[in-house]
Formats: C-alpha cells, structure tokens, sequence
DNA sequence: CTGAAAGCGCTTACAG
DNA sequence: CTGAAAGCGCTTACAG
C-alpha cells in the first residue's frame, strides 16, 4: 500500500478518440442524415438497399448512438428512478433493496436504459427530489415502493407527467400498472403452519399501518388468526430491529398471558425478538415459536435458523422494470401478479408448549 | 385494494407546462442568449446592470437550466456512477451499499447532480459495464468501492477518460484520489482486547484475498497477533454467511486444538458463527469470544450481542461524492483519511476460558 | 422512398 | 461588456 505523490493524482488521462456521428454515417453510405436515422431506428419508409449500405455503414465506423443528443431531441432520458424513502438504519437492515435493483438491473442492462438512484429521508425532500427527476426529464419513469395509504406520490407523479408502476396495489385511484407479490398468502401460510402445531396465543410484530405491505400482512394475520378462532394481538413499529425488539418485550413482560408464538412482519425484527426471548431465559422454539419475513439470507444461517416467508425480490425487480418500460414505450400493459409468498419452515416454529 | 379497471391504466396523464428556456429569459431581459448563458453561469464579463435584469427576468419566469441541452453542448453528464460487482446474496447480507450511497446522496441533493447505479455479476459484464457509462457519457466520474488486488478498473477507467475516486488506496499505481477509512486500526484493537482477555489461541475467518480490504484486515491480523506472540490461524472465505458457517465448522472441528477466539472479517459472517458454536453446544463468550466487522445494526440486537468494529460508512459516501465532485470540477483534491474503525465491544466477547 | 432543413436548449469561440 | 452565429448529435415534420 504505496504512499503516492499528491501531484501523481492530477496526472490527466487520454482524450477519448473522437466518436462517429450520424453525419460520418450518411457521408459513408452517401445518403442523408435523415435517413440514417430513420434506418437506425428501424422506422419504415427506407429501401431495403439504402438500409443496408447505412447499417454497414455503422458498422464499419463503430458508430453508437448518442444518448444525450438522442434525448435532447427526442426529450427522453433512457433511464428510470428509484427514490428510496426509509430511515437509513432501516433500509441498511434489510436486503430488500440491493436484491430489488439487483433485478431491476438484469432487465435494463442490454436495453441502453440506466437506474438513476436517489435516497431520501422520509418527508419533503422526497416529493422534491420527483420533482427535480421530472423537471429535469432525468427519467423517464420510476418504480414506487414502498406504497403508503393514500399515497400523495401517485398525484404527483402523474401531475409531474412521469411514467410509473407501483410495486402492489394501492389503496387509491391510481394510473399507473401494479406489479404484485401475494404476501398475505406468506402470512397466511405462517399462521396456519402455526396453528397446526397446536398454537392458540398468537402475536404480530406489524410494521407501520402508513406502509401498505406492512397493513397487508397485519390484515392477513388477523384474518388467518380469526379463522382459527385464535384472538389476535398485534403490536405495531417502524420495522426497525430496536422495535422488534421493544415490542417482544412488551409480549412477554406478563408470563400470565404470553404468546406462545409470535409473527414479525420482517426478518431484522424477528432476530431482534429471537435475541430478546433467549435474554429472557425462554429457548426457542420450545418456549416460544417465531416467524419473519422476506427469507433474508440470514434466516438459515442463525440458532435456531428462522422460519420466515420468501418472495422472489429479484423477481419482483426484473418484472417492474419490464412494465415500466413497456410503459414508457406506450405498450400496453396490465397489472401483474407474481408467485405467491411461500413460507420457508426451519427450526424457529415447533409444537406450542401447551400442547397435549 | 380495489382492483382497476385495465382501461383505467391507460389515462395518460396531463403534459406539463412548456418550460421557459434561455431564449425567453433572454427576450424579457432584452439580452442574447449568449449572454443569459455567461450570466447564469456566474461567468465573468457581464454588467451589473445585465447580471440584475437577466437574474429577474430568469427568476419571473421560473426557469431552471435544462439538463439534456447543457449535457449535449457540454458534453457533461451531471451524474456519478457506482458500479456494484457482488454475489446478489452477498450484497444484499451487508449493510454497506445501502448506507454508502445514503451518504453519496447527501452530498448529491442540491447539487444538480444525480447517482446512476448498475448492479452487475463479477466479471466482464462490469468491465462492460464501465465502457457503456462512458462510452454514452451517462456519468462523469465513478466511485470505485471493493478495491481489488491489481485491480485492472484502474487502467481501464483511466483509458475511458472518467474521472474517479477509489475506496481505499489501491495497490496499483493510480492517477485518482483516494478517500480511505483505517479499518487495520480496528482489527488491532480487537486483538489487542482479546489478547487482554487473556486470549492465546485466537483465528481470523477472513474476506477473500483478493479484495484489498479484506488482504488488510487479514494482515492486521496477523501483525497484531504477532505482536502479542499468538500464532495467527486464518480461513478464507468469499465474505458470505454461509463460508463464514462453514469457516466456523472447520476451526471448532478438532476439540483439543480449539481457538478460544475468532475474528470475523465483517458481520454477517459473525453471526452465522455465532449460530455455528450455539449449535455445537458451546456458550458464547463463556467457551469462545466472537467479534464482527461493521457493526451492523442487528449487532447489538442479537444475543449475545456482538462486538465490532464502527466505520463511519455514510460519511465515506459523503465524502467520496464530494472528492469526486471536485475532481469533476477539476479543483484540486488530494487523498482523504477519514477517522479510523473503531471497536465496540459488547457481550460476545469476554475472558478466555484458560484464563486463571 | 429520399433530401434539405428546422429544431431540441444550451455553450462557446469570434467579432466588435 | 455585448451580439450574432455556429455547434453539440440527434429526431422529425415537410416537400418532393
């Protein structure tokens, strides 16, 4: 690990050889500009001799379109958004978001397009930084998650004339195509594996009512819970693991009337609650049975390994992206559902305690 | 969660309001465009007078500049990149990316500037990668994270004509500042506190030699320990959860040559650990002391809860984003240390168990 | 089917 | 200090 010179920094790099334009194009295959575009946007209306000698043409001077004069002239961006809206500590705890772009990368990858990515803190500055996306036409769409009730991004974003697709259904009028993943079938799946194994005091750890996943699953959980004749308790937090685990304390400060299971609506706060059941001297899941959600890698990897529910989030990205930019290709699109959640059982769930 | 109508989808949404642009600011103010331009740009040679009227005139009509048109006549993206090249599962296991670029971003809001992110697999698809955002001028500059040893991103970004900032020193010759955190101060400090422990026997699980990062931690370690006269033990591994596991296994095989310590290069690996000795029957920190690298959020949430080690990560993003502004701009920067990792020390860690 | 031209909204020499 | 003009590299009516 070489101490280099300050001065060593400033050494400039080479100037990039000069790139081709369209104009080299035309002089080539001796035709207009013009109709080298028109042959290199696939656009009827160019002879199929003429299409030929430009496409050669192209190929020969390594020619490449450019985006920036592409979008100034055709006002697009080729690029889409994402503005992630969450507390830092909270986004960092959970893979959703690298596994989701992760996705989204696979489908844009190819097509010339590019994710510009913003983060925010929750508020104002969100509904700005749509703003300058659109006003600066640095994208052409974006992928809204995260979906609160009533959302205010779904106006905006059309006012703002933006292409869009919502990640599930809002709970408002929305233009825009949803893409879906079924969780409350993950939850419902949970509640049930639970039941089975004798369970009739069963707790929710929701994430806040505002977010619309988070009310999905609480109302899964109740429904499933109901069918069971089981009364449901729920505590609700902010996702964060520090909640979780407030709120597994809350569950189990009266050894009288304690859960014999609990279901956390994600995995950070499902491991915070397994550290603060095995603080408290209960062993899961002979105590105590537990549950998360979303299968984060580290799910299976934890003593006892966590039953959780999985989605396929790359998935869920790939397909997002696809609609958007079908979207923004004026193709018609439609809502799409996605595979179901499917719950993943390990060693966190076994027989209640108070089973025969 | 009514569902649309699919006809609904397709409601276009209102076209915005035709933007002001230079020319009309122009014609309020009874200037030239040029001028508007100089003007607008803060550039010397305008009157006062000329400054005042074009400043209200621009300012009455709401104009902003125009991303696309200053990008083509400039030939400038007003964006940075972050290229991610990682395993899906290892990335979306740790918490860095997501808290990075929180970081890079504060520095971006407000500056006009914008962060495109591309998430490849390792490999030519990166290099690939690269050449694309340069080659469509996407990005100005780039923030190289993940340093490898002779990592050829150096070359090759040098060669595109990007500007860049790298995440630690490389080991390479390069012409980019770069902007470091000492995390070898933080592995010291961890052997050093388990030596006081009374450690003798103590190993390292670390990242894979070919990442700089993970080569220094690994060489701190084994300097540290030296220092202390213990014989460094080490397994490398690829940083995920499941070599860390595996990692784990290996060293608690053989009952009679056990270390009574285990330092892991980063979180996830340490927690999969922990699970590994918890299974095994041993009690953490009784039989064996177990530290982490990070100090992700779920370190303090897990039980026993974990010692690590502390970077300060978004300020890294801060700070890059900021350096590689600056050599954007072409001021002059020099190489940036930040304040050295840190250890937090809490209950997974405690006296070795030979200790008298 | 094809050409010549205007236009996207800026920046930047070039003259004065 | 200021204006008139060319240019960035495309797309897109408008004529033929």
């Amino acid at each position: 690990m070489a101490e280099r010179d300050a001065d060593t920094q400033r050494r400039s790099n080479e100037p990039p050889a000069a790139r081709p334009t369209i104009a080299d194009v035309a002089r080539l295959a001796g035709v207009s500009k013009g109709l080298v575009s028109f042959a290199l946007n696939d656009r009827p209306g160019v002879s199929a001799d003429s299409r030929e000698r430009i496409l050669s043409a192209a190929a020969e001077l390594g020619w490449s379109p450019s985006v920036r004069a592409r979008s100034l002239s055709s006002n697009r961006a080729f690029a889409i958004g994402l503005v992630i809206a969450r507390e830092p500590g909270i986004v960092a705890a959970d893979p959703f978001f690298p596994t989701f772009m992760a996705g989204v990368e696979t489908e844009l990858s190819g097509s010339g397009q590019t994710l510009v990515l913003a983060t925010v803190t929750p508020g104002r500055q969100e509904a700005d930084t749509y703003r300058s996306l659109a006003l600066d036409k640095r994208v052409d769409g974006v992928i809204l998650t995260d979906l609160r009730t009533g959302d205010e991004r779904i106006a905006l974003i059309d006012e703002l004339g933006l292409a869009a697709v919502t990640l599930g259904r809002p709970d408002t009028d929305s233009p825009f195509p949803a893409v879906s993943i079924d969780d409350e079938a993950g939850v419902t799946a949970t509640v049930d594996h639970l039941a089975q194994l004798g369970h009739r005091s069963i707790a929710h750890v929701a994430g806040p009512s505002s977010m619309l996943h988070a009310a999905r699953r609480r109302r899964a959980f109740e429904r499933a819970a109901g069918a069971h004749g089981i009364a449901p308790r729920v505590v609700e937090t902010d996702f964060s693991a520090t909640e979780g685990a407030a709120a597994t304390r809350h569950l189990l400060g009266d050894p009288d009337d304690r859960p014999t299971a609990i279901v956390y609506s994600n995995d950070p706060m499902a491991l915070a609650g397994l550290a603060v059941a095995q603080r408290a001297g209960l062993i899961v899941p002979r105590d105590l049975s537990i549950t998360g959600f979303d299968n984060t890698d580290l799910a299976e990897h934890v003593y006892p390994s966590l039953t959780s529910v999985a989605t396929d989030v790359a998935a869920w990205g790939a397909i997002a992206a696809r609609v958007l930019l079908a979207t923004i290709a004026s193709e018609p699109v439609d809502n799409t559902d996605l595979p179901p959640a499917r719950l993943v059982a390990r060693e966190s769930t076994s027989h209640s305690p108070h089973h025969p």
